[in-house]
DNA sequence: TTGATATAGTTCGCTGCGTAACTATTCCCC
DNA sequence: GGGGAATAGTTACGCAGCGAACTATATCAA
């Protein structure tokens, strides 16, 4: 619904600009809104639990640690976001008794956050759920097609991370 | 490289449930990691303009307009923005000299936003720039391989648009 | 006509997240 | 071994964005 009036738009600029990529802009459209939805449900999904999309990521990165520790810095790096970030969102999930914070024995300036017994309880307790969310979602592609898209964005988001990065100064790649 | 990371810990995690959809958690994964790079390329590309996302979007949805005007609501709605958040960017806009607001004569509840000359001019500018920010990114892919992406990613955010909504209270989309 | 309801825009207060500055620790090299 | 650079976490402050409340207008029903 959504797209169909944006797609009127980008034919409207298009007219006017014969040289723009058509095809790629819409495919970046594809993409926002697709992610968006996906977050969005997602979303929607944790509301009930209190939780917010951050703090379900942290939980789930320290639940797939394979020692079920893991530091706030590397969270927060692998989920792109800032470590002061990390503080605010390790301090929530204290206080709501799902993680602990235990200092690291051999870096003192680290800690390690640590899920509770509850929090591990929450996090199995969810994970179904949220698994069937994601299959609910991209279910209705079949298995050749579910492949092909896996490869297909694997090759895109490597090019992309490959790319240089753009200098603010004159907006080029180079 | 983040992606690789990441990819352990998903198999970490479908080790000890085994009914996980990997598969579906490794695409949302890729989808939220793509949509975020491109709006990261765009944000420092826009930055050297002194434009935020949101205002670019604003004026791209101005000048993709047939007539040259969009009211906010409308804009807000396309981009899934708040009406307060329009009203914000709005004021950047109209202070920048890129847009005015013209009372609307057939409702006069609603305002017009137009783009000033200077903001026509930036756009044009930009436009081209943008385009090729989306073809760099997504040149990589053979022609067939983006209509195949393209077709696979429409008929995903058809479906999930479609799903019904989720119950903030029962965590189910029934 | 008039009264109820819906809608456009604005304002206000809140959340989420980032950057910069600070302290404590570790690392590295002389 | 001692001093500078890097790193972990925290704190303070700023920006982007949303929901709720408000006003003005429009629409629809009795």
């Amino acid at each position: 619904m959504h797209l169909s009036h944006f797609e009127d738009r980008i034919n409207a600029v298009c007219e006017r600009h014969p040289d723009l990529p058509r095809q790629a802009v819409i495919l970046t459209r594809l993409i926002r809104f697709l992610s968006g939805a996906i977050d969005d449900r997602l979303s929607r999904l944790l509301e009930r639990e209190g939780l917010g999309g951050s703090a379900w990521a942290v939980l789930t990165m320290i639940y797939s640690d394979r020692d079920g520790a893991a530091r706030p810095s590397c969270i927060g790096q692998a989920l792109s976001q800032s470590r002061a970030h990390m503080t605010r969102i390790s301090d929530d999930l204290v206080t709501a008794g799902l993680v602990e914070r235990v200092a690291n024995a051999v870096d003192r300036r680290a800690v390690d956050l640590r899920l509770t017994a509850e929090g591990e309880r929450r996090v199995q307790a969810l994970l179904p759920q949220v698994g069937g969310l994601y299959q609910e979602m991209l279910g209705i592609i079949d298995p050749a097609g579910l492949d092909q898209l896996e490869t297909t964005l694997r090759s895109l988001l490597g090019h992309i991370e490959h790319l240089p990065p753009i200098d603010p100064t004159t907006g080029t790649s180079a």
